[in-house]
RNA sequence: GGGCGCGUGGCCUAGUCCGGAUAAGGCGGCAGCCUCCUAAGCUGUAGAUCGGGGGUUCGAAUCCCCCCGCGCCCGCCA
């Protein structure tokens, strides 16, 4: 039987035997009359094969004792106290102290996995996280997608922390690539295509016209300039196509599985006189002059060698100023804010975060990824020269589709198209999400069409498994309520089985660690290694067929690891699909 | 030229922040497993001077310095 009350003391998971163990290891150390320096990890402590968790904080005091870490770990093993819950036992091995989870411990996770609304993290910061944010000049491209993948996977992870989340969509109307839309639609004519690549169409034509005809350039500084003063006529035309552009991106980040709360344009806060405010706040700063005619902030001081120009010559205001505006607005209204940005936004989100720092305003933390490019070169929707979301999805549906018809030749064509759509959103997603931000990648076709292992299908397909066998189960015997109360969890010794709790156990350490660092692919890693221990257990722990009492409790594992897959999946934006 | 980032088996990547016990996966090779809960799965095998060189340390893929290669940036664009 399962200890009833652990459910109700709340989380015992991977965090709170991690708690545990630093108990003991202080409680030793203070009985050694050893001292430890103040510092992160200042305990050694380190997830590893050969332990639950291991400390190698022996080798840490060896010079200061003038002892061998081997000596000194076995005084720390001897001293560590034996009234312990979470932990079963201590290991002296050489140097290193090596920690093991409880039955008790693993019980505990397994009865919280089964629970309802199992993993809500202690968080409470209330977080903008602002992604996405592209030009409304044409479609969602692949390099485009890294960010609202990264984006949108951070939101969930960081709701899932528990934090209250804002995600928010910038939308630059009154940059130059806007007024091109605009003078674009005035030249040439939208086809009826997808609204976001009929903007792109008449944006690259007229970005081409520019070559030969100079009076283009005229054309869209008056926009900007009109439409900075408030023209009634530019403001219809731009919000016209801005909303046009935005409607077809929108949709394709539906097919991604991601949404925003709010929307904020730029012109926002130049009408609403923050973005004048800001200015008039830089000035106070005495950093600021007129040069060559335009405004700028000396950021020179702060290692800076350009200068940061906040307003045009004609008067006009420049992207990073409203984005101050922006930024300080967000600050205000929130406890974090945290930007998605390109490799081409590193020097100017530095000077934003000084200007901020000058005006006493908090920082964003900003997540940096590297570009995406195609194995010709770099993309650019300027010149037309890019692979849109819309294609790579369409591709990866249309494989998807051909998979699932091999596979389930007996299903009719509305669920094979509703497996493939949502096995190919995942595919997509966990494509970009598996890596780590600050790797430059080269976009690759093989890659993104391949449904094996490293991919969203191969978790899904685990979770479909799990879900396979609980529904089968279920046909035969009793609820899942009694079963929860029934099934002895003691049972579940098997090699496979016991790695398959702890993976589960590791679930908070992973989001919480994620959320802190603001690193998505932490969480796509433990996908697949969940998804991994998962299979294992489905191979070698057959649950249907075991005898009575066994089978309930791999039952019970097999409830709490679809349970742990789907939170997973959830929070990757991935589909957990019950069959497919 | 300067700044930032990256460099891990043939290819793609995790591990690097916070140094610890045999460098972890995938793709592709090779050899196996469907009278057995969905084979989008599982098992085994071959394959790595962790870009190069110095340094710090009891210990370096991880920290410091130099060099090489690649990417991004250095607009009154965003």
């Amino acid at each position: 039987m399962i200890d009833k009350d652990l459910i109700h003391i709340g989380v015992p998971m991977f965090l709170d035997f991690i708690s545990e163990v630093e108990l003991l290891l202080t409680g030793a150390l203070d009985r050694c009359g050893y001292k430890v320096e103040e510092g992160v990890n200042n305990l050694g402590l380190d997830l590893c094969p050969h332990a639950d968790l291991a400390s190698s904080v022996a080798f840490r005091l060896a010079p200061v004792l003038k002892k061998s870490p081997v000596a000194i770990a076995k005084e720390i093993h001897q001293a560590i106290s034996p009234e312990y819950k979470y932990v079963e036992r201590v290991e002296l091995a050489g140097p290193y102290l090596n920690f093991y989870m409880s039955r008790l411990f693993l019980n505990a996770v397994l009865a919280r996995a089964l629970a309802d609304n199992a993993w809500t993290g202690r968080m409470t910061e209330k977080v903008i996280v602002e992604h996405t944010s592209a030009n409304p000049d044409g479609p969602l491209h692949v390099g485009h997608i890294r960010n609202s993948v990264i984006g949108d996977t951070l939101v969930r992870i960081l709701r899932r922390a528990g934090c209250t989340v804002d995600a928010e969509y910038y939308v630059n109307d009154m940059g130059r690539q806007e007024a091109m839309v605009v003078v674009g639609c005035d030249h040439f004519q939208l086809d009826g295509s997808k609204a976001d690549h009929a903007i792109a169409r008449v944006y690259i034509a007229a970005n081409k016209e520019m070559e030969t005809n100079p009076g283009i350039r005229a054309e869209a500084d008056q926009v900007i300039l009109r439409y900075e003063a408030g023209d009634p006529e530019i403001t219809a035309k731009i919000q016209s196509a801005v909303k046009y552009a935005i409607g077809g991106i929108e949709e394709t980040l539906h097919r991604m599985n991601i949404r925003h709360d709010s929307y904020h344009w730029e012109s926002e806060f130049v009408r609403n006189g923050s973005v004048a405010e800001v200015v008039g706040l830089l000035e106070k700063t005495g950093l600021t002059e007129w040069e060559d005619g335009a405004y700028q902030l000396d950021l020179n001081n702060y290692g800076f060698e350009k200068k940061m120009v906040l307003k045009r010559t004609n008067g006009t205001s420049l992207y990073i100023t409203r984005d101050l505006a922006y930024h300080r607005w967000k600050s205000a209204n929130s406890d974090r804010s945290v930007d998605i940005l390109g490799a081409d936004h590193k020097l100017v989100s530095g000077q934003l975060r000084t200007a901020l720092r000058l005006l006493d305003v908090r920082e964003p933390e900003v997540v940096i990824f590297e570009f995406v490019s195609l194995p010709t070169g770099s993309m650019s929707t300027r010149k037309g020269k890019f692979i849109s979301a819309d294609e790579l999805i369409d591709e990866v549906e249309k494989q998807a589709f051909e998979e699932v018809k091999t596979r389930r030749p007996e299903e009719s064509e509305d669920f094979l198209r509703e497996v493939a759509r949502q096995v190919a959103q995942g595919a997509v997603r966990y494509d970009v999400v598996k890596v780590s931000a600050d790797k430059a990648t080269t976009f690759d076709w093989k890659q993104a069409l391949d449904f094996e292992k490293l991919s969203a299908p191969f978790i899904q397909y685990s979770h479909a498994r799990a879900c396979s066998i609980i529904r089968k189960g279920d046909q035969t015997h009793q609820t899942p309520e009694q079963e929860i109360q029934e099934f002895q969890a003691d049972l579940l010794t098997g090699e496979n089985e016991v790695a398959l709790i702890k993976k589960i156990a590791e679930f908070d350490l992973i989001i919480d660690r994620a959320a802190r660092e603001l690193k998505p692919h932490h969480l796509a890693t433990y996908a697949r290694e969940l998804a991994e221990c998962f299979n294992h257990f489905y191979r070698f722990s057959p649950v249907l067929d075991a005898a009575p009492e066994l089978r309930d409790a791999r039952m019970a594992l097999a409830r709490a690891a679809r349970n742990a897959l789907r939170t997973t999946l959830e929070t990757l934006g991935i589909s957990a699909l019950e069959t497919m």
